[in-house]
DNA sequence: GGCCCTCTTTAGGGCCTT
């Protein structure tokens, strides 16, 4: 029997840190604010320091693990199918059946806007799951290139957190010299095509969401790139992205973060990096390793903007609907 | 392509994504 290698691999990491960095400060941001400004950047960037640099830096804790699926991933949609995933070194061995969970169904209320709701009810910013991803392509068209990699990463940590696969487009690799990826990488049978990612990935994002909740996509110039390259893939393919998924895009949010800063801002995620004193984990432009490090700038930017998850979803939120149109309407009288 | 900035708005250039 062929062993089909999916490509997509799960990294362990540290139990909540990521979570406990993001969610404990929104969360009691209010609460922390009246502590007074010194108070707030101590108490975070230390937990910044511990939470990201601790993180990047300890291998000892951190685990990746390579995922193998038997047999045509369409085909094993149907019927219910084990993935298995072997940690590299072999030591330990375990199993997620991502194809168990359910995908909450929201009904009829794909574009129903609740940013205002969320900004109304507290309650609601509970059940959002914020998950940083990445795309890599074979060019900037949206129209013309595939995606070759995609990686995700859940901001709560914890197993199963991560979730990165090669994709086969089907066609050459023109850019390699920008992310290493090459023809010979992606253009094998057993790289999955993007038509049979699809289903793995929105299981893999409902396993991540919360019961009746919403799915926070964020990206760096995800509605300049991201975004519109996945749209123009699950179409091609035959899929919705689903309703409740919302998107955040990191770079107007840098650009505020930066226009303070005199000469013009350089806003491109290693240059945020670097600003913020992020190392570099892995090759840059590759999917996972970017995830990584928007993950860091994205807690950091956020918390620059003293943002919490009401206003974060309110004010910086978009819908897939809404990419292609201009958010900033011009004067037409 | 979307967005921002300026030498602007009846526009054009540059950044950001690969």
């Amino acid at each position: 029997m062929r062993r089909a290698a999916m490509c997509f691999s799960l990294s362990h990491f540290p139990r909540c840190r990521v979570h406990t960095l993001t969610n404990s400060w929104w969360q009691s941001f209010h609460h922390i604010n009246r502590i007074g400004r010194g108070s707030i950047s101590s108490k975070v960037l230390a937990a910044g320091k511990q939470g990201l640099e601790g993180r990047f830096n300890s291998t000892e804790n951190r685990r990746t693990l390579t995922t193998k699926s038997e047999g045509n991933s369409k085909a094993a949609l149907s019927k219910k199918t084990t993935i298995r995933h072997e940690i590299l070194d072999e030591t330990t061995k375990s199993e997620v059946d991502i194809y168990s969970s359910e995908i909450t169904e929201i009904g009829n209320t794909q574009y129903v806007d609740i940013r205002q709701a969320i900004a109304e009810n507290k309650d609601l910013a509970k059940l959002m799951t914020f998950i940083i991803f990445d795309i890599e392509t074979t060019g900037l068209s949206r129209d013309r290139e595939r995606i070759i990699e995609i990686a995700l990463r859940d901001l709560r940590g914890g197993e199963n957190s991560t979730f990165q696969t090669l994709v086969n487009p089907g066609c050459i690799v023109p850019n390699s010299f920008v992310h290493k990826i090459t023809t010979g990488m992606v253009n094998r049978p057993d790289v999955p095509r993007m038509g049979d990612l699809i289903p793995i990935l929105l299981r893999y994002v409902g396993s991540r969401q919360k019961p009746g909740g919403y799915v926070v996509l964020v990206a760096h110039n995800a509605r300049g790139f991201d975004v519109p390259f996945l749209i123009k893939e699950f179409s091609r393919c035959s899929f919705d992205i689903p309703s409740n998924w919302l998107f955040v895009d990191t770079l107007p949010l840098a650009r505020e973060v930066m226009k303070s800063g005199g000469s013009k801002p350089k806003l491109k995620l290693q240059d945020l990096g670097q600003h913020y004193e992020i190392p570099l984990v892995g090759s840059a432009h590759r999917a996972m390793a970017d995830v990584h490090m928007l993950t860091a700038v994205f807690q950091r930017l956020t918390f620059d903007l003293k943002l919490t998850i009401p206003s974060l979803i309110e004010g910086h939120s978009f819908w897939p609907s809404e990419v292609g149109r201009s958010k900033k309407k011009k004067n037409s009288g």
